[in-house]
DNA sequence: TCCATATTTCGATGATAATGGAAACTTAAT
DNA sequence: ATTAAGTTTCCATTATCATCGAAATATGGA
């Protein structure tokens, strides 16, 4: 690694300091692939104008493209830069809050959302720190380690730790949630939990934000696997 | 707290953003006192630019400002700001190193300063790790805990730990390292034990940079009380 | 082949904001 | 009082960049 007495926080910065593009980085926040045009939606622009800024954002790595078809799905690059969006979250002041609609969106992001492509929120941390309670985790520097215990848990809930734990990506990590600004579960293991919660039916995603709700059978389900009453 | 769908990113960011204004914040990282001159001086503009931006920085909370005489003293508001900006440092591209003494400057630096008030660095992360490893601190969440092995090793040190829990400054916290990406001592605890390795004359300031070296009293000194060999 | 859709490239416009010169203000020193 | 130094206010200049209209390119479907 390069350590340099002056680094360039300009140029990054300046990558999350227009308003439009800080939308588009914040959609790509739930981990999904979005095309051109969807982002230039959401943040109410021209799609030539997304298009400029997806270009920007790309040659600075912080998203990735493919093509199929007409379309281009654009995702960020990795986890690592969800986590520096997300912690900019941290100690951005909130805009104002100005419908009924956004403070009900709001509390629900707080209670439940995706982050990148696994559980945050209270419900995330909640989780998280069941398991952790539960000695099935156990909190090292940036990691979890899944115990002995950890392993038979995981297994019961149909999760196949040995090809968890073959993907190139990260295994198990600590992602600091900005809402609860405590730590959730990430990394691969975050991730491969998180779609299970959706294939079991315990979890839901709410249209159009990037929150999730528990279903009755997830409620049922977390109390039993974690005792939590959610 | 205040949670929004849609945080207001793009300001926080934009005050990174301006190189000018990225350069006086790292100058500021020392945690000292500088004078607006001083800041002008390091981000090589004028000073009634320099004016601009400090004005700008000081209504967005960033830093605060003293009157002593015809100076004016800037400094970080407090150590999260200084936190967030370290933090950023970890994710930005370093600049091209372009002189041999610059390279020379980054390794003093990777080697041992300060950060805020605070020590950092190899030096920083190694001093931490081994109070850690010699039960003097628990690491939690976000706080070291400071163990009854600890209250000893730190009253011996010749610090009076029941003033320093008093202050209102947060008594000791994790601080994410950009050069090592690990965690160093922060907080209160880690400003008075900093305090008190400079008056021991184990560390000395380099000039200029805020980087600081190990005398040959401090070398003896972190090998007898942990065991460091530095 | 022709049309519709998704996206990009080009070019012009307009807004924002960093910059520094000139001058004013404040404080210290003599 | 007068001068010098540090800093700010005011103002004009300039550069950057987001934005969008128009047109071009690419792909899919009929």
């Amino acid at each position: 690694m390069l350590i340099n007495p002056n680094p360039n926080i300009a140029e990054v910065a300046a990558l999350l300091s227009e308003p439009s593009r800080a939308i588009i980085l914040t959609t790509l926040l739930d981990g999904r692939f979005h095309t051109a045009g969807e982002l230039a939606r959401m943040a109410a622009i021209q799609p030539q104008t997304a298009s400029h800024h997806l270009t920007k954002l790309e040659q600075n790595n912080l998203i990735t493209m493919e093509k199929h078809g007409r379309y281009r799905y654009y995702q960020l690059v990795n986890e690592d830069i969800a986590q520096i969006i997300e912690g900019f979250l941290t100690i951005s002041r909130p805009a104002e809050i100005r419908s009924f609609s956004q403070s009900k969106q709001a509390k629900a992001l707080q209670r439940a959302r995706t982050c990148y492509d696994h559980l945050a929120g209270n419900l995330g941390v909640m989780v998280t720190e069941a398991m952790v309670q539960a000695d099935y985790l156990d909190k090292t520097d940036k990691d979890f380690i899944v115990t002995e215990h950890g392993e038979r848990f995981f297994y019961d809930f149909g999760l196949d730790l040995s090809s968890i734990k073959k993907k190139r990506r990260a295994f198990s990590r600590m992602c600091l949630d900005w809402s609860e600004r405590k730590h959730h579960l990430a990394g691969a293991l975050g991730c491969a939990f998180t779609t299970q919660l959706f294939e079991l039916g315990w979890i839901e995603r709410v249209p159009s934000i990037r929150a999730v709700e528990v279903t009755q059978k997830g409620a049922a389900g977390f109390k039993k696997y974690l005792s939590l009453d959610v």
